[in-house]
DNA sequence: CAGCCTCGAGTTCC
DNA sequence: CTCGAGGCTG
């Protein structure tokens, strides 16, 4: 081989990130092929060797990392050290005052004790960049929040991220948010327009679109800026206080917001709230809100967090952008459990720098303004088509219809009808008692409900396979001769296509490569974790989290169809185990025991599990002494509430009880302990005191 | 039995 | 992201 120079090394990986990614993305989005299978193979070769030889020239987007990744997904996945989170929100001023109070009655303290910061909440996209000995080695996007997108190269070309740091500690995540001002966007836009390309609807679709590209010199040609605002993993305490950490990282070299300021408490807070918003009209970017963040970082960490969000900080949003426009149309949509979800057609409005067509209209009581018996609906607004509606995007994302104005209604306007009967299979439709949703009750025979719950099944957290996405699933759902009806069809889709004659090779929009491509995918999903199998079938009330539940209890699939067999018909004996899972009760267990008694609904489950190789669950993890573990605290606790000791113990994998009983493990007795003391003692429970529950949790 | 928290399900636009 | 409902706690 031709030795490179470090130049041209770089300058062919450009290409063949290029080349390949396209060749890539035309396989997947039903082009033809543009290149041999051959001369695929050999470029991917060509660039492997390239980049065995300049490991550090390896870009983000490099073909390499893309074996399975998603289609036209040219960034490699990052597993954040620690998840960035998001924020709770409040809308009126006294919430902030609850915050503040749900805070210090979670501390134990005086609302009067504490302290606040409140920054501006920049409506751009957030990043976190990592920082090994003051070098700057890996940017990711938010993602889910457990994962994101690694593009560490493209933010290496914002000027205002620093490359390296000095004096900074061993390890350090700083995390903030990526955005484009006023000025540069609509300069932006300008050279788009004259370039016959595409412009970007607001700051922050132009702010997201400039940092995921895949060649990262146009990311540099973009004018983004990035303000630090908070930490993710780091190797030493940056302050003691969240207004000493900003100071921190600014001393480090990084942006911060001059609008940051330090308040005694919720008075303060909002006050500074209301200077926020009068300068937002005049701020050279967008806000949405301002972040209120408890200043003690001891404190902070006393919090915690709950399940997506941290206890110790809240976002105080700006009202929602409104608009009024006519409503053209409602039509019903058939989700995968058979929901009836109406969506209005809008005449187009812009709302909040979109143009908004389609928006919820939540459900039938909604529209209505009184039921059958002529009694008002409590929420009811009597929605009729023509009406002028006012629309908002909430959270500044999903267009709903907020309201109506009954004084614009033309006098013909009739109530509007909720259909009776699902409108993709003509099915009865039924409300369950206390139900807000009405469902159609036609089950797989309704393709509405089939096509969804197939849908779900290949989706991301379920299936995820790749090159079956809905588009996919909608064409063989409809295709005669190489059909997927139910999830079994897709694993002898290979099978059934390699004995007839019209090929899916040489159908139009696929090619050779593309088939193998897509029958290589369902391939590698054959072995599959039973969580996963649970929730993949799209069951009622079964979602990820109780699948995880549910699987983490029975271990084996087999196992666990035992239980379900043995509990058939109405609530017994045989359904106790089900029903002892903690945050399974008697809707998720009925749900679970007639899914696989009902008949078809079980035969098209086993002639799935036939095509499959189900994985055992993992146990529970336990990595700390008292994961999986019941604890009891009884007693007066001196250094921290109630509350705090049981998200802690929580958090570290126990379950926290009231009561004492023979499954309690642990108890911990503080002063004034008394019938649970003796009892624990009578059981012969181990007790332990505060201090030896702090002992026993320090450093976990 | 009420109130809280979490989970499930549905939704739009790019 | 939000609403509604399920499950658990006090």
């Amino acid at each position: 081989m031709i030795e490179l120079s470090e130049q041209e090394a770089k300058a062919e990986l450009a290409q063949l990130a290029e080349r390949l990614g396209a060749a890539n993305r035309a396989y997947h989005q039903e082009d033809a092929p543009e290149i041999s299978d051959a001369l695929f193979d050999q470029l991917k070769q060509r660039n492997a060797v390239i980049e065995a030889q300049f490991p550090q020239l390896k870009r983000a987007d490099s073909p390499s990392e893309q074996v399975g990744a998603a289609p036209a997904d040219g960034f490699a996945k990052v597993r954040h050290a620690q998840a960035m989170l998001s924020l709770g929100n409040a809308f009126e001023d006294s919430e902030i005052d609850e915050f503040a109070e749900r805070v210090a009655k979670f501390l134990g303290l005086k609302a009067s004790a504490l302290t606040f910061t409140a920054e501006p909440k920049i409506d751009g996209l957030s990043l976190s960049l990592r920082y090994e000995k003051g070098q700057l080695v890996q940017a990711a996007t938010r993602g889910d929040g457990q994962t994101g997108e690694n593009v560490t190269a493209n933010a290496r070309m914002i000027a205002s991220i620093p490359q390296q740091l000095e004096n900074a500690p061993e390890l350090l995540e700083v995390r903030g948010e990526v955005y484009m001002s006023h000025a540069d966007f609509a300069a932006l836009n300008t050279v788009q327009a004259e370039a016959g390309a595409k412009t970007f609807a607001n700051p922050r679709n132009a702010a997201a679109g400039s940092l995921r590209q895949l060649d990262a010199e146009v990311t540099r040609s973009r004018p983004l800026e990035f303000f630090a605002y908070a930490w993710g993993a780091h190797s030493e305490p940056l302050a003691e206080t969240q207004h000493q950490a900003i100071a921190r990282l600014a001393a480090l070299g990084f942006v911060t917001n001059p609008l940051t300021k330090l308040c005694a408490g919720p008075a303060e807070m909002v006050v500074q709230y209301r200077v926020i918003e009068a300068k937002r009209a005049t701020l050279p970017y967008d806000i949405d809100g301002v972040v209120y963040k408890v200043d003690a970082l001891a404190l902070q960490e006393r919090l915690g967090f709950r399940a997506t969000t941290p206890r110790w900080a809240i976002a105080h949003k700006f009202p929602a952008e409104l608009a009024w426009t006519r409503l053209e149309a409602i039509d019903i949509q058939v989700g995968r459990t058979g929901a009836l979800s109406p969506v209005a057609r809008l005449s187009p409005v812009t709302v909040g720098g979109v143009v908004v067509s389609n928006a919820t209209l939540h459900n039938e009581d909604y529209i209505l303004g009184r039921d059958s018996q002529g009694e008002e609906i409590r929420g009811g607004k009597d929605i009729r088509l023509g009406d002028w509606v006012q629309v908002y995007r909430a959270g500044d994302v999903i267009p709903k219809v907020a309201d109506v104005d009954l004084s614009k209604r033309e006098g013909t306007a009739r109530p509007y009808v909720f259909p009776q009967v699902c409108p993709e299979c003509g099915s009865l439709a039924i409300r369950e008692e206390g139900d807000a949703v009405r469902r159609c009750t036609g089950g797989l025979i309704c393709p509405a409900q089939a096509v969804e719950k197939l849908k779900h099944f290949v989706s991301r957290k379920a299936f995820d396979i790749d090159g079956l996405g809905a588009k996919q699933i909608e064409m063989f759902y409809a295709d005669e001769t190489l059909s997927i009806r139910e999830p079994a069809d897709i694993f002898t889709l290979a099978a059934r296509d390699s004995k007839q004659l019209g090929k899916l090779k040489n159908r139009e929009g696929w090619g050779a490569r593309s088939a193998d491509k897509l029958f290589e995918a369902i391939e590698s999903k054959r072995e599959i974790g039973f969580a996963r199998l649970l929730f993949a079938l799209g069951l009622r009330h079964i979602g990820e989290q109780v699948a995880k539940l549910v699987s983490g209890h029975y271990v084996s699939w087999d196992r666990f169809i035992s239980a379900m067999d043995a509990a058939q018909g109405e609530i017994s004996e045989d359904w106790i185990e089900l029903l002892n899972i903690d945050g399974v009760g008697e809707v998720v267990a009925r749900a679970l025991v007639t899914a696989f008694a009902q008949q078809s609904e079980r035969e098209s489950i086993d002639r799935l599990v036939a095509e499959l190789q189900v994985q055992d669950a993992e146990q529970v993890a336990s990595d700390s002494p008292v994961a999986g573990k019941t604890l009891v605290f009884t007693g007066t606790l001196e250094k921290m509430t109630r509350a705090e000791a049981k998200a802690r113990a929580e958090a570290l994998g126990a379950k926290v009880s009231g009561s004492v009983s023979a499954k309690t493990d642990l108890l911990i007795a503080g002063p004034g302990a008394g019938s649970k003391a003796k009892k624990a003692a009578d059981l012969g429970i181990e007790t332990i005191d505060e201090d030896g529950w702090i002992n026993l949790v320090a450093g976990l």
